[in-house]
DNA sequence: GAGATTTTTTAGTCTTATCTAAAATCCATG
DNA sequence: CATGGATTTTAGATAAGACTAAAAAATCTC
């Protein structure tokens, strides 16, 4: 029997490909609660068929469970491992902008594959000279190194109805170009905005940012998620 | 035609296997003008029969000339996509001591996975931030951008004769333990040496490091590379 | 509820990079 | 210069992960 007293760190690390799919199925099932094929395929850009061959070997791995024809959902070890990754991602952006002079839009990509190379001894330095943070630059929050995730979902502002007042606290993360209008238009966490009106047909918002009246796009304004002003969250 | 004004910067990435192996025959190329199978296998821990294959299509992609059982040496593409990989591990290896409180021995396997990952934004970003450093912790010269690279080669301190002095330049990163050893004994980049005495056939060496007289097993010796004090280099 | 459409899965292929086992080549030495 | 030993290469297998094309299941529509 193998002593159990000084159980080395697990620092179980899967592949590159593995800890994409966990990452991006962990993303997509805060939303929808389980994960379809098709849409894993169009987040990952693979075809279906990849997605349901990898899918077949994470369930086999036991990181998720995969009913076929429905969709697929992570394990408890499958969102462990999937919350490590997302919490190596966030830090990692976040470092490069406070300490590598990195903007706002350029981090996505960079961060992207450093957090499958970047060791758990890494990850922890890097947390401890920005002094632990829990949000990353887009708003989004930073899961603990044990996995402690706090869920929060707030509505995107391409929800709100006229009138609606609140202050932007996450912005999608992924498209650099998108990023930086979104960051000329001054929509990035902590601003406030009001709605002032809405075209209808997915049509643009007329949206109050720091005084200034700015039209934005349904699907611009649905990478911006809001949270209201609580006398009008009702 | 397209226009060739505005070139976009190379960036060219080589697969992870393909910079392992360009950089180790980079290396052993140094000292022995072209590499043999055999020792790129046992440096990159492969078997002989992988190597020859990598070989065969590292030439197939003009990054080496292969002759049929007798060695591998780089093409001038080969070269400098070794001196980037090299540039990376090496800033990256500085940065990690100066920046984010890595030892000495801890950096090489961290920086072992980060050089593959590391865009050259991040690169050069690093470089600025450490004030473009030519020297890595381990006192090897650090290529330039644009493959820059001094030639330079110090002898071992095995090779040193009872009576010579020098000062300790570079220190062979790969293992942790016997850096942290050396590290112990004083022999790091800058110290002064002088060899006391050596045992016969492979034995020891007596070292006066400091002001204090150690033993140093030439194999060990053999990963410390010494400036000669120039009365004595003859 | 039957056909049509969409989505998912299966089947088979490809590439990269590794391995083992066997064959080929080189080299040293008697 | 022939042969034994070391090294290198070839041949063939395997694994991961991607793709295309075709089959199967689910869903929508009338």
């Amino acid at each position: 029997m193998v002593s159990e007293i000084e159980r080395p760190a697990p620092e179980q690390s899967h592949t590159r490909a593995v800890e994409d799919y966990l990452k991006a199925i962990c993303v997509l099932q805060r939303e929808t609660g389980s994960v379809q094929t098709s849409a894993l395929a169009q987040r990952l850009s693979r075809t279906p068929a990849s997605v349901t061959n990898m899918v077949k070997s994470l369930a086999e791995q036991g990181l998720v469970e995969h009913v076929p024809y429905y969709g697929v959902r992570l394990t408890l070890a499958g969102e462990r491992a999937a919350l490590r990754v997302i919490r190596r991602h966030r830090l990692i952006e976040l470092y490069l902008i406070r300490h590598l002079g990195y903007s706002w839009d350029r981090v996505h990509a960079e961060a992207e594959r450093l957090e499958h190379a970047a060791s758990d001894e890494l990850v922890e330095r890097i947390s401890a000279v920005l002094g632990h943070p829990e949000i990353d630059p887009h708003g989004s929050p930073i899961p603990g190194p044990e996995g402690e995730w706090q869920e929060r979902t707030y509505p995107a502002l391409s929800e709100l109805m006229p009138g609606q007042t609140g202050v932007v606290r996450e912005v999608s993360d992924a498209d650099p170009e998108r990023l930086r209008y979104l960051a000329d238009l001054g929509l990035y966490p902590s601003t406030p905005v009001t709605v002032l009106g809405r075209a209808p047909f997915e049509g643009p918002l007329r949206v109050l940012v720091r005084g200034e009246e700015k039209l934005v796009g349904s699907a611009l304004a649905a990478m911006v998620r809001v949270e209201l002003t609580h006398e009008q969250a009702r």
